[in-house]
DNA sequence: TTTTTTCTACTGGTTTTCGGGTATTTTTTC
DNA sequence: GAAAAAATACCCGAAAACCAGTAGAAAAAA
C-alpha cells in the first residue's frame, strides 16, 4: 500500500453525476478526486499534465466521443487506468472501449463499494466489469457473433437507395450505369448479408446500422 | 411563502445519480429530501402514504416503467406535482410523460440551479421544461409531425412477416388465409404508410417502431 | 340494430425482383 | 508488374411484387 492516494479524475457531462461519484467516493478512503470534467477537451490537458492514477470516464461526452478520448489518454499517458462508466449495455460498445484500451467498464447503476471494487482493481492492474458487463460480454446474441458484412462504396450507395425504396432502374438512372450493373450489386448484397428479398436485407442492413 | 419546507422524493434506479442529487438540493434550501427509492413501487407506497410535494421521477426503473408510475402516482395522489429526469430526448417520450400527467420534464445533465428553478416552478403550479426540452418539443420533425398510421391486428401480423423476408404466399400459408388476401393487406400497408414497395415499407416500419 | 371497420377473396395485367450464369474493364493492393 | 478486388455489363427465365378495381362475410362500434 502506496503512501500517497489514489487520484482519480471524473470524466461526465452529467454534474449530478459528478456530485454523485463525489459523495459516493469522498467518505473516508484512500482516494482523492482529483479533478471533474463535463468537457473533453479540459479533461484531456489536465490529465496530459497531471498524470492521475485513475480516470472514471463516461462516453457521452458535449465535446468529443468518450471511446475517441480513451484512445487519445491511452496514447498520451499509456499508465493511467481508464474505468469506463457508462449507461451503454450494448456488446460492441463496451468492445470498443476495451479496443481503445479501458482497463474497465461499469455501468452507472453501480453501487458505492463496486465502485471502489472497480477502482481498486484497475489501480491493481487488473481488468474489471461489473457484473451486468461479465454477462453481456460472455452471453453474445447469435446476432452479434456473425460477422458484419463489408460493403465496398457503392454497394453501400446502391444500399441506402434500395432502402429509400427506388427501383433498380432508378438507382441506375441515378448512379449513371446500366440497370444490369446494380442488378448485381444487389444480387452481391443478397449474398453478403445471407437474404433472399428486400424486407429482409433492409432488416439486416438496419440492424448491422448499415442505415 | 409557506413556513414548511417542500417534501421531495427521488425515484431513480441510479444510486449515482440519488447521491449527486442530494448533493445539489441539500444546500440550505427550502426544499427536504423526505425518502429516496431505485425500485417504483416501494416508492408508490410511500408516496401513496406521505404525499410529498414534488417527486424527481426517473424513466427507467427496474420494476416498472417510469411513465406508468407517473399515471398511477397521479391517479392516487393528484395533488402531488411531478418532475421527469430523464436521459430520454426523444419528443414521443416526452409527450407520453406528459400525456401521463407529468408537471415537468427535464434532462439530467441539467445544473443544480436548474434543478432547483425546476422544483421551484412545479411547486408554484407551472409546467417546467429545462432549455433543450423546450427546443425538442418546438421542434419537431418532420418525421414526428406526420401521424402514426394505426394499424388492425391482421396488419401488424403481416407485417412482421413481411419484414421477416416471408413471400405473399408463404404468409398466406402460415395465416391460413388465400395469398390474394395477404395481397389486399399488403396494399393496405402501402396505403397506410404512403410507400410504393417493401424496402420503403420496411424502413418506415422501423421509424415508427412496429418491428 | 344499424353502421362502420376489418378480414376475406377475386380478376386481370404490369413491373420488378430474384437466381443462375458469364465476362470485360478499372482500380487497389501486394 | 502481377494478382486480387471492385465495378461494370450482359442473357434468360421464373417468381414475386405491385396496381386498380370490386365485393361479400364477419366482427366491432355506434
Amino acid at each position: 500500500m502506496s503512501i500517497s492516494k489514489i487520484s482519480v479524475v471524473i470524466v461526465d457531462d452529467h454534474s449530478i453525476v459528478i456530485e454523485g461519484l463525489k459523495s459516493l467516493l469522498e467518505h473516508g478512503h484512500n482516494l482523492d478526486i482529483t479533478a471533474h470534467f463535463t468537457m473533453g477537451k479540459p479533461a484531456f490537458e489536465f490529465i496530459g499534465k497531471e498524470r492521475p492514477d485513475v480516470i472514471l470516464l463516461d462516453i457521452n461526452l458535449p465535446d468529443i466521443n468518450g471511446i475517441d478520448l480513451c484512445r487519445q489518454i491511452k496514447e498520451a499517458v499509456p499508465e493511467t487506468k481508464i474505468l469506463a462508466l457508462s449507461n451503454y449495455t450494448e456488446r460492441n460498445i463496451i468492445m470498443q472501449m476495451l479496443q481503445s484500451g479501458a482497463n474497465g467498464y461499469m455501468l452507472k447503476n453501480i453501487s458505492g463499494q463496486g465502485l471502489l471494487n472497480g477502482i481498486a482493481a484497475v489501480q491493481n492492474g487488473e481488468i474489471y466489469f461489473s457484473r451486468e458487463i461479465n454477462e453481456i460480454i460472455g452471453n453474445p446474441s447469435r446476432f452479434e457473433l456473425k460477422e458484419v458484412p463489408r460493403l465496398t462504396k457503392r454497394e453501400k450507395q446502391v444500399l441506402a437507395l434500395v432502402a429509400e425504396g427506388k427501383t433498380t432502374t432508378e438507382i441506375a438512372d441515378i448512379l449513371h450505369v446500366s440497370p444490369l450493373t446494380i442488378e448485381t450489386h444487389r444480387r452481391n448484397l443478397h449474398y453478403k448479408f445471407q437474404v433472399r428479398n428486400v424486407a429482409e436485407l433492409v432488416m439486416a442492413a438496419t440492424k448491422c446500422q448499415f442505415l
